[in-house]
DNA sequence: CTCGATGCAAAATTTTTGCAGTCCC
DNA sequence: GGGACTGCAAAAATTTTGCATCGAG
């Protein structure tokens, strides 16, 4: 069942490659798998690494370019959380609006819902007289104890 | 005035030098003394250029060694909105939270009082077992015509 | 076949660091 | 005078890019 749901997302993949003519490469679908196999969030190098194990010839560059179609077929979604590096997710469809919570003693990302932040930041934003492109809520939290 | 208000904060900045065991340095005052010139957000590079029109023989790597200690003294805050590179600004006092818009249009970043937030990021990190160190909000936004 | 896609390595970009010399206290 | 501080340039670290080659359609 798993891998009915992964085939089901990259069906939808290929179906953005070619609706965008854009190819259907070995390297592309192998980065693509790579990233659903993830149950956490993952950087640009943890996924070279897996999409590898898949297709050994795939390249750093090729991930680097690829990980911009990930993200507009929104099937990717990236996490900057001030680090050097951003962070990446597979997208499972999750509708509502997340915020992260992120500890600074585990390093661990906790996404939760939080739909009234969706309708709080548009409003603020029209205050100004924009339009709304996107938005994120960061918390910057420490475990105490028994997080991790 | 003006200068009256800078030099208090001046006053605040040396005394937490001194508290810390840290020497006073010309580059060390310099640097503080330009980042308090900028109206708006800046970045360390912005910053260098600054501090080097009032002592030219501030480097980078000291601009980069100095803003830690401007932000730890809470002088100076840092604001990572998703770019290459941060933003800085000084810290005029202001004691509420804030959540900033970011035009996607025109690069410009609007920070607007958001008490609100505070409180319903503690809340949501609490029950998770965690204990808060900060947070932010950020909406990307698209400004129509006359944002800038 | 054609042109988009790739791999490789070099470049770019921001920030950090090692080291020898400087200057605050 | 001693050790914190600095400047310089090289190093880090992640991401981007130029170019020759490959391969999907």
């Amino acid at each position: 069942m798993e891998i009915k749901i992964a085939n089901q997302f990259v069906k939808t993949f290929r179906e953005f490659l070619s609706s965008k003519g854009l190819r259907i490469t070995n390297q592309r679908l192998a980065i693509f798998d790579a990233a659903l196999q993830f149950n956490v969030h993952f950087t640009a190098e943890d996924l070279l690494d897996k999409a590898r194990a898949l297709d050994d010839s795939v390249s750093r560059a090729t991930v680097y370019r690829s990980l911009p179609l990930l993200i507009e077929s929104n099937l990717i979604r990236e996490l900057d959380v001030g680090k050097d590096y951003k962070y990446y997710s597979a997208n499972m469809d999750s509708k509502t609006f997340q915020a992260q919570v992120i500890c600074v003693n585990c390093d661990k990302i906790f996404e939760i819902d939080a739909p009234f932040m969706e309708w709080y930041g548009k409003t603020v934003a029209e205050k100004l007289g924009l339009t709304v492109e996107g938005q994120k809520l960061q918390v910057t939290a420490r475990c105490d104890r028994d997080c991790c």
